[in-house]
DNA sequence: GATGAATGAGGATTCATTCAT
DNA sequence: AATGAATGAATCCTCATTCAT
């Protein structure tokens, strides 16, 4: 959190950023409608006026927020893309592991969770993240999931025409997080670890494989 | 859409239902804090200050509107509770059918939606929510489950103590429909066949592998 | 300046009266762009958000209120209409007395001066005005002048094609008022009369006129 | 319009000129009030801060650009005092013709019209405006008349009591084009012909009736 | 109880003015 | 001097809530 002026002047680009920063976490607490751009701009460390600099509106401030959140996201989809051909096995477990550290374990959840939430209300966001993020993320997991039915490896030939479930006990994960997570958490490694065994668990192998 | 004066007069009840119903459209297409109490009393064929005769405040309205919505669904559940114990296959399937026609083919889905979206902001939504419902549920599916893993019906054991797997690829599908829906359809029906395939297990595997 | 609560809730005319009231004194003295409407409602002895249960918003409070305060002057105009021919001697005296007296020593040459300022912005009070107002008062000056060109009581019978110019004296009056009155004031009866006397004029007859 | 860096960094006269050049434009279209400095500065090609080392503030801007846009007004009535002596015939005749050309015809008399509507609210415009160019034109015109009067030139001698009259009709064509030209345009020229017809009086009535 | 006009706090947005560069 | 990013006071307008009828 900026104290005012500790922004140079001569950088523009550091203080979009440091709206930016405020933005999602002022958004992610209360929700667009909610969201005071008063907050924003305290928490920015800038003052009111300063948002309008940078961002048309409330709505495109949300917009440009979202885009910059989920910018390194699409970064890792497309470095993983140009990795050679691997295993099912292997990027599921890397896809959950880092998906449990790096999101769930974090506020980054929570961008997520607003992404959920707010979408319906912001085609624009809809259309993004889905170009950006959803046909991108489902072309690559469909691509693994094909090899791996090819070789075998998956327990239903069926789930490489849904890649989404790959991504299904995340969102639920997020959504129980979000909705009940104080009041039951959810043990999501054991969650994932039991999906991850039923996904590729071959027809007469269920069940035999190793718990921590 | 009841027209003013519709309402007896004499039934409070009514009226009390009457603002409920149209609360939960008012909401489920604005969220909490965009929605306008004008726009909910006009739908109720109410005045506005009628409202407040019967809930204390905006919050209170949304509680209430959650809670009886909700409140079938928890009937059924209690409904279901008190049949006999049956296999797994058949509840699986009847769950998915039922939830596909009577939630994701209706406006209902939108309220599920709008539990998720906005019960995070409404620690008394989660708390009621996870009492009456999800606990509730869990109960019944965890029965379920452990009996269908003691049978050896199910593809991986460990999803007895996950039965919020089962649900998994509801919420993706609520999910979906709300934020990408428009711009590329799920087709359910298909993914919800596969899943349920991937969770039973396969002749021939049957009573392998058991553990507890 | 009525104080807040003196106006029963029940009377919505009163309550837009006061506000249109109100609205007249802030619009001429701020103009359009810089008038208040904080400023209005309190002139009105209103809340600020009761403004908006009656206008649309601050145009539309300004419109109506130019079309509330001609309304007196369109009703003039109309009971003159019905009166029998009358000849352009009695007309022009009357016109310029009632000027004189009604607007030019009123607040009302305030307004007059604000829908000449403010009109060029706002085409609806421009055609409002031309419609209601001066297309009517020319048509009635039209006559009136006609029957004087043929009774050849004009001193030009050109004047009979100009019904504008019977006015230009009394918008110059308003204009000088308005610019130049604090530091020079004019003597508007004197002007008034000596230009009733040249329209009527006869040639040959110039300067025999009394004056008082 | 000066592109930036147009104008010599080494000109502040120059910069100064471009601003009130500009300011006459964007004042002229918005009202004082709603005219934004912004657009004055683009509009002069300059920065926004730039203006703030010409003048003190938007007001200081405002009647500065009164001042520079009349002062060729000025400069044209002390060389027409200069002249010898001109028949009322001549004078008014030239007068209307330079009015109708150089004034209605062009965007000049846009900003007649805003000394007009805006000088109310500022008595420094008022005082000067009555200084530099009334008072000297009514002196002007003043002579005029009553040397026409003496030679029994006017239709009505008290013409030359009130200079003002030759100007009302001036006055009424830059309000009625403001107010009322989108929806009926007034025929200047018909119009000040009647009037000037109007003013001078018909030959055979000449020297009759002289009063002081 | 029911109404809906009235309220006024609250929030998005604008723009004259300042000031670090 | 010139710049234009930054400021924040000012203002329109909304809408949850109240209350006289």
């Amino acid at each position: 959190m900026p104290k005012r002026g500790e922004l140079g002047r001569r950088d523009p680009e550091a203080r979009r950023q440091a709206i930016l920063d405020a933005a999602v976490g002022v958004f992610v607490a209360q929700g667009f409608a909610a969201a005071k751009l008063d907050d924003v701009a305290e928490k920015a460390g800038v003052a009111k006026g300063t948002i309008y600099l940078h961002f048309k509106d409330k709505q495109d401030l949300f917009e440009q927020m979202v885009r910059a959140a989920v910018a390194p996201v699409i970064e890792r989809l497309e470095a993983v893309a140009k990795l050679p051909d691997l295993p099912a096995e292997v990027v599921l477990k890397g896809l959950y592991e880092v998906f449990r550290k790096e999101v769930l374990g974090t506020p980054r959840k929570n961008l997520l969770r607003l992404v959920i939430t707010e979408g319906p209300r912001f085609p624009a966001i809809g259309e993004f993240y889905h170009r950006e993020v959803v046909s991108r993320g489902l072309q690559l997991m469909g691509g693994v999931l094909k090899r791996a039915a090819e070789k075998g490896e998956l327990a239903d030939d069926g789930i490489a025409r849904f890649p989404q479930l790959i991504v299904a006990p995340l969102i639920l994960a997020v959504v129980w997080d979000g909705l009940l997570g104080a009041v039951e958490p959810l043990d999501v490694q054991g969650l994932l670890d039991v999906y991850h065994r039923l996904l590729l668990a071959k027809p007469g192998n269920a069940g035999e494989g190793e718990r921590t």
